[in-house]
RNA sequence: GCGCCCGUAGCUCAACCGGACAGAGCACCGGCCUUCUAAGCCGGGGGUUGCAGGUUCGAGUCCUGCCGGGCGCGCCA
């Protein structure tokens, strides 16, 4: 429809641009917007205010010319200049209508399109360390992210959705450690648990598995492991130093086969619960990439070895550091430290070096917001590779704040109150987790109401719109109760029934739905389907509370459930992309 | 101290590349409620868009300064 329009318009500025009214050299994108106000028609053009200047006439006045020259369509009822020069259009009823017999044809496909191309776009989102279970601040990264990929591919784009795993570094030794301490407390040792381990219940039954399967086999006298040690910050010393000296203690006494063992013990079983935990949020990936299969297949030494023979490294302090305040970040970086070890920003050089090479048109990365200082440095390292930063879009996503009863919900790995992403699913349902995280714009902090969110009332967004969905298959069981059926092309034929504003408001809601899905993709907006779904929700219950759907004009009552059944698709294919559930009864 | 993000109705938030009178929901006020799905429906009031300048036909949106809040500033990941 809006493609329609434009295209009138263009037809016009060309005939003008020929006669010489409007300056040939002007090239301008016809931007076409809904309006706000019925009085100005279904959609505005500013095309005449932005013309005015270059062909040195009153705005109006170019809108009136402009306007002169549309050709005829049978989209178009009317067209108005109004204000300071906007062009308005009112469409003709049968333009309106015509979103009916499209829905009902393109069923699931109606919204989508082939902006994309086919594009490759890759998004990584989540990526939290497998140190522990996700917790709900990674939740919404995981449904902003989600999201963002799914309507990205709605839009035609062809989308990979990774996994950046790190498994490598001394965040995942401590896990082993920690993994390995309780086990010998499962053992019957009794030593001391270190202040920095990762003192979760899950490290526990990980330990646990390991004793009941192997027993003894990866035990050590707690003396051997003790002796010596510097003093834990419990004892007046530093927690950092003493658990570094606990991983090269255990390393030693276990030996490198066994230590290996119980680390990758760890790594598995918490990737394992991370990967069903998202899959039970109904997020899967096409790709979990592994950091430390970069060092181990020389992709980091090859990218150092890169930067380094370009002069973007130097050494200093017997440390290697890359120069990246010479591409605009505060200050240099250090790839490779003095004991030799890569550090993460040196894998996480050769993963986006990776991602680049293997050709995305778009490289999306989805991070919390407390990350955002590591932007500059990436884009820094690519620049220096001579990549074309322009094509990565890092995306940053606020915390969520979680209220109970009003109150804020304190959120540290020490309290008890619970944290896990699991326990939210697990309180406030799937479907009501997925949206409230995708409700507002990701740079915005998100104060996620859980009583909000658990609520079966009106109150409730998510509530609200799928109870409109359920709502129009109850329409057509009450329909089925009185030994009627729905005959869908007696509804199409006589649509010009249709003239109650209130269904021109559920028409007009229709129609936005695919301008509104290729705004949410390209803008990566998810809150921008979330919204509407909420209006069109909003409309069709309006709708509902003014008109019985169910009457005895058997034309008009055909009409009218084909329009409602449009909703129903509309509100299902939206809540999809969403990952929300479109449930036939509440 | 420096850097990034945010500041819109009492509250939570929208506002499509700068467009018309800044919109929703909740709360509040008034009315209705024997009827397809259900304490629901209809209507109403409520704003100097943090402050001060600037850019222009036009600024919540862009620029500068200030105020307030969040985050970041490791040879952690």
């Amino acid at each position: 429809m809006k493609a329609s329009l434009q295209a009138l318009l263009q037809q016009s500025l060309q005939h003008l641009q020929t006669q010489g009214m409007v300056p040939a050299g002007v090239e301008m994108a016809i931007h076409l917007t809904r309006t706000k106000d019925k009085a100005h028609g279904d959609f505005a053009c500013n095309l005449a205010l932005q013309l005015a200047k270059a062909a040195g006439v009153k705005p109006r006045e170019m809108a009136q010319r402009l306007m002169d020259h549309l050709p005829a369509s049978t989209l178009v009822e009317k067209v108005e200049i109004a204000g300071p020069g906007f062009i308005n259009f009112f469409l003709s009823a049968r333009a309106r209508e015509a979103v009916i017999p499209l829905i009902h044809e393109q069923g699931a496909q109606y919204g989508r399109s082939n902006l994309g191309q086919g594009q490759r776009v890759q998004v990584e989102f989540v990526s939290a360390n497998p140190t522990g279970p996700l917790h709900v601040g990674h939740g919404r990264g995981a449904a902003y992210g989600a999201a963002v990929a799914d309507l990205l591919e709605a839009v035609g784009f062809s989308v990979h959705r990774e996994y950046y795993v790190n498994d490598a570094g001394r965040q995942m030794d401590i896990l082993a450690v920690s993994v390995w301490l309780r086990y010998l407390q499962f053992c019957g040792q009794d030593i001391p648990f270190p202040a920095n381990g990762y003192r979760g219940e899950y490290v526990r039954e990980i330990a646990q598995g390991l004793y009941a399967e192997h027993a003894h086999s990866y035990a050590v006298a707690a003396a051997a492991l003790l002796d010596d040690l510097p003093p834990d910050e419990f004892d007046g010393g530093d927690k950092e130093r003493y658990i570094d000296a606990v991983i090269v203690r255990g390393r030693e006494l276990l030996g490198e086969n066994r230590y290996r063992f119980v680390f990758e013990l760890g790594l598995s079983r918490i990737l394992e619960d991370i990967r069903e935990d998202l899959a039970q949020f109904g997020i899967t990936y096409q790709a979990w990439y592994s950091e430390r299969s970069l060092a181990e297949n020389g992709a980091v030494n090859r990218v150092l070895d890169r930067l380094r023979a370009q002069d973007a490294l130097y050494e200093h302090e017997g440390a290697w550091w890359f120069r990246s305040t010479a591409y605009g970040d505060e200050k240099d970086r250090v790839v490779q430290r003095e004991n030799g070890q890569t550090t993460y920003f040196a894998s996480d050089i050769a993963y986006h070096l990776d991602k680049f090479e293997r050709g995305y048109a778009q490289v999306v990365d989805v991070w919390g917001a407390d990350h955002h200082g590591y932007v500059p440095r990436v884009k820094a390292a690519l620049q220096a590779l001579g990549m074309e930063t322009g094509r990565l879009d890092v995306l940053l996503v606020q915390f969520a704040i979680l209220y109970r009863g009003g109150e804020r919900v304190q959120m540290s790995t020490r309290s008890g109150s619970f944290v896990t992403l699991r326990e939210l699913r697990e309180e406030v349902g799937k479907d009501a987790a997925r949206f409230f995280y995708v409700m507002r714009r990701c740079e915005q902090h998100l104060d996620f109401d859980l009583d909000l969110a658990k609520s079966q009332s009106a109150d409730n967004p998510v509530y609200y719109i799928q109870y409109a969905h359920a709502r129009v298959c109850s329409v057509l069981r009450q329909l089925q109760a009185k030994g009627e059926v729905f005959v869908l092309a007696q509804g199409l034929e006589h649509l010009a029934r249709l003239q109650a504003p209130h269904e021109e408001d559920v028409l007009a809601a229709l129609a936005r739905y695919p301008e509104v899905l290729e705004a949410a993709a390209l803008n990566k907006e998810p809150h921008q389907l979330a919204q509407y779904l909420r209006d069109l929700a909003c409309a069709f219950h309006t709708y509902y509370n003014a008109h019985p759907f169910l009457v005895d004009d058997a034309p008009l009552r055909n009409a009218r459930l084909a329009l409602i059944l449009a909703v129903r698709q509309v509100i299902a294919n939206g809540l999809e992309l969403l990952g929300v559930s479109a449930p036939e009864e509440m």
